[in-house]
DNA sequence: TTGTACGCGTTATCAC
DNA sequence: GTGATAACGCGTACAA
């Protein structure tokens, strides 16, 4: 902890004549010194250039502050994003977050949790999908998860069925002749997969003609423009001349289906409406900003801290009550009209 | 640390009749026991259900293994892109991340500071700008840099001024009759002022006429857009008929610009060349492929990283012999070629 | 190879 | 309002 020894409560109160006590409750409770003997302290620890040791108050007190993260990745915007509201947080709640890449590797990410126990965090945000929740429910520890399967522990999940319903409803009301949803095949257990759920009550609802396509496009560039351009030229016999409003999962993809259209055409053919999901940088640089549903990162993250620190609270009481059910909270996402979905 | 009473090396001690030193030894020097006692300590460990703490561990031997971040967001690539990186030597070097985000903001980021010091970090790897170098080399602490200013302390940049130069280059032996480089009014410090430097000496040299383009255009894309749009317009008068090869300071304003030229031409015009800077994603999904100067960002966040470490083992030595003079090092940039530069 | 005794820097519990 | 003392859980001379 540095060469040279550090200065302790011990050398205050030394050079104070105070206890080693007296100096921690100036800290903790100031109050409870007179205003004289605080003013002594503070000078004193000037004159010592004392500098506060957190790692000892934890083993005394036992509390930490830090919250673990797992989380899959920093490349895509998603987690980024989400990762910049959570740190953030920081000024609300005070807790220091030690944060681990997972990379989707089961094995790894139970070494990692391994690790934020050995450092005695006080609660766990997961954000990648690897380990079970009937898992993680085992690790006797305040959990919220972000979008991934939840089952047995809280989580903080946006509501996907609402959004994939609202993209829908926009393609419907600006009159197309066939709705086309296309994602990745996926377990009901994940909360996405709300998206494809929405779509398909709108249109069984409208009683709509539509296609859900679904399929593993992968998730590098190359990958995905391979795939999309194979569903583009099956659309495009398939529903020749028909009005088509095409509900992509994400942005990437939707900007890549755009893309496909432009250089294909030239500009956006008139019978096609374009919808994505995320709101993501791309969906606004591309070269028609594109219409999606935006899910409201900051609020998302508020709220896992938040659910984190009540329970993480309610485990420093006494005679603490664990919940009996895991709470699942849910944030509306919100539609965005871009250019994609302008036209009559 | 848990309501009920964890179990220590005491307790393990207990129950296999050896002293809590024997414990320890099983875990940080196994070989200096007997394969036997080994076995039974193992055996101990699973029938007591022992979780190790690195709290207690870090009092008694100094040894935090932490690492600082102040990193200003994780909405620009670039900087989630590096904390990836960055966050990924786990897997190396052993080093556990606290990771705050600055914004920017300086007297934030000096409580931040003040927080990762009381968690006694032996080290800390800055990416905002605000801090002056000759502050954060007097905290007594190893420090790495990146992509900012560095007089007084160790950092890892990209050269930049080579990333300039590649890019002017490029746009040089394509035959360009005048060469134009839009960037932001940037202090001679900071390291991506070489690019500005590597693009006019280019010139200079092959005697290119060009124009440098000093311009405060925001962040937001809107703003961009505004600047770029009214930047497009002069160029498109001044230099009518010329073949202009454009160099932006980063992708996003690159993407920007393309977009305007097809918005307003259907295609990109054959009088123009696109280069951008750091091969973020959107240089990837542009309409066009835009060309650019990728940086290396795994190879930055892997040498900022073992560039900390070696410092943080030097001071563990008994007898530590600090850096006379701050270590800069600099990662050489990649031109990737794309379509924005593919015309003749 | 194993054990003893003390230190790490703070907080908690009782006293006064 | 203040102080003495015992935790907190582990590492490390030093001794055996």
């Amino acid at each position: 902890m540095g060469r040279k020894k550090n200065v302790t409560f011990n050398d205050i109160a030394k050079y104070t004549h105070f206890s080693k006590t007296t100096i921690s409750r100036y800290f903790n409770n100031p109050d409870s010194l007179t205003l004289e003997n605080q003013e002594i302290i503070a000078k004193a620890l000037v004159d010592l250039d004392y500098k506060e040791n957190k790692v000892a108050r934890i083993l005394a007190n036992g509390k930490t502050e830090f919250i673990g993260i797992i989380i899959p990745n920093l490349s895509l915007h998603y987690y980024s994003e989400m990762l910049d509201k959570i740190l953030s947080t920081y000024e609300q709640f005070g807790y220091k977050f030690l944060v681990f890449i997972g990379n989707e590797n089961e094995e790894t990410e139970r070494r990692y949790i391994e690790e934020l126990l050995a450092y005695k965090i006080e609660g766990l945000i997961i954000l990648s999908h690897t380990i079970p929740s009937k898992e993680l429910s085992g690790l006797q520890l305040p959990i919220v998860t972000i979008e991934r399967e939840d089952k047995y522990v809280c989580s903080v999940n946006t509501d996907n069925y609402m959004g994939g319903y609202q993209a829908t409803n926009l393609l419907a009301r600006l009159g197309c002749d066939i709705l086309i949803h296309i994602n990745s095949p996926s377990n009901e257990a994940i909360p996405a997969y709300g998206r494809v759920k929405g779509f398909s009550d709108l249109c069984n609802e409208r009683q709509i003609p539509h296609e859900i396509i679904l399929k593993e496009i992968g998730i590098t560039y190359e990958s995905m423009q391979g795939h999309l351009k194979i569903i583009l030229n099956d659309l495009e016999h398939k529903y020749t001349k028909k009005k088509k409003g095409v509900f992509l999962s994400n942005d990437s993809q939707a900007n890549i289906f755009l893309n496909l259209l432009i250089r294909k055409y030239g500009s956006l053919p008139d019978d096609y409406l374009i919808i994505g999901f995320d709101d993501s940088p791309v969906s606004r640089e591309a070269i028609i900003p594109i219409s999606t549903i935006g899910q409201q990162i900051d609020k998302i993250a508020y709220e896992a801290v938040s659910l984190l620190v009540e329970q993480m609270d309610e485990r420093k009481k006494r005679r603490p009550v664990p919940l009996k059910e895991p709470i699942h909270k849910v944030v509306t996402p919100i539609l965005i009209r871009r250019e994609t979905t302008e036209k009559m």
